[in-house]
DNA sequence: CAGCAGGTAAACAGATCGGTTTACCTATCT
DNA sequence: AGATAGGTAAACCGATCTGTTTACCTGCTG
């Protein structure tokens, strides 16, 4: 298995494979040197010890979004799409992320760093966007636009329900067409009387 | 430590704290039993596995949220107050529903059932109270204010920053008066069919 | 050809885990 | 008083985990 490459690569390949899809502490670094058809002593020639390995995963799993010069506000919702179909693969398990920080336990872990570098990473990449289109407060609505994926992607791991990724793509919409039009309303919103509550 | 209660209590009080605190797989059953003050033996008397220690400790933490009758915007609105409480406490370690089904991995384990009521039982709260409120299709705005405050909850765990909750509850505010207002007509946005960018 | 870097396979060490068992103790109720 | 229910304390079992060690093998390269 993952001939054709380097034992480092087929270790990082292997242990990206296990981490993810069985969680970081269910996986020994047995299996991962028996998925990489690797000894163990050649595992631990290349990675010092298993936190060495997972902070290795972390990092790799670090891709950028591709660029594009498509229109800014395309590209964000083009982003909840390509969720959607993240969400439906068969081997989704979350967000790798979080999910070692949930793991680990221990803030102090390198991968809690790495989770943060990529968190911020990815909310620049909102904002960048959202600058570009020209929205009031780009820093705020990107986070609010990652708070939606970010619950798209723990909710439907309990779930199981790709259409979240559309729940959260329509409420983008929203978010950003709001940010577009002009101030409506201040926001101390005058009290409307509500109806007598005797029937829910 | 627990005293004044009967033994399944502070066995369950201690399972609630360790688990969550420092995560399901991290706490073994000898360090519950320590922590309630009661032998193993006695334990296993009340919990026959560890697995139906983890579903009670769960169920125990079905509550619903106290009912009010206070104006329905108010009181979803307070629900993200709230949230942001619990974030800044020092405590918080994000949702223990998530968690445990990111710790224990298998979908068919009874905490993943467990975990699906909970959530499901939370979206409905926030349905009759956006139907309350007379908003438009309550029940997708209601998921998708569920995906604002898992969101915030996710994000707070790898940042440790409990602002964010303050800013899906401002997102929730847009989102209801979204849901409110008359449609309004994009302007001069015609829809375009979205193309589908690449990787991630 | 000699040497060596880097590989395999497998045993080993020490710790911890979920769960069981043994032996003993003590309060309560008829 | 004596049986019983339910508790403690601690040893024990087998499995599994991270990490190390031993012994051997193989393909380069000077």
């Amino acid at each position: 298995m993952y001939t054709d490459s380097t034992p480092a690569e087929r270790i990082l390949a292997a242990a990206d494979k296990l981490f993810y899809t069985q969680g970081i502490r269910a996986v020994g670094v047995d299996a991962v040197a028996a998925e990489a058809g690797v000894s163990k002593r050649t595992l631990y020639n290349h990675y010092p010890s298993k936190d060495a390995l997972i902070a290795a995963y972390l990092t790799a799993r670090f891709k950028l979004v591709a660029p594009s010069d498509a229109p800014a506000r395309e590209q964000i919702l083009g982003y909840f799409d390509r969720l959607e179909r993240i969400l439906a693969d068969g081997s989704f398990r979350g967000c790798p992320y979080v999910n070692a920080v949930v793991e680990i336990g221990d803030p102090k872990h390198q991968a809690s760093g790495i989770a943060v570098q990529f968190k911020e990473q990815r909310r620049l990449w909102y904002r960048a966007l959202l600058e570009r289109i020209g929205v009031r407060d780009a820093d705020a609505l990107a986070t609010q636009l990652q708070l939606l994926a970010e619950g798209a992607l723990a909710a439907a791991l309990v779930r199981g329900d790709p259409t979240l990724a559309r729940s959260a793509r329509a409420a983008a919409e929203v978010l950003i067409e709001n940010a577009l039009s002009p101030r409506r309303r201040t926001r101390g919103r005058p009290y409307k009387p509500r109806r007598p509550s005797s029937t829910p």
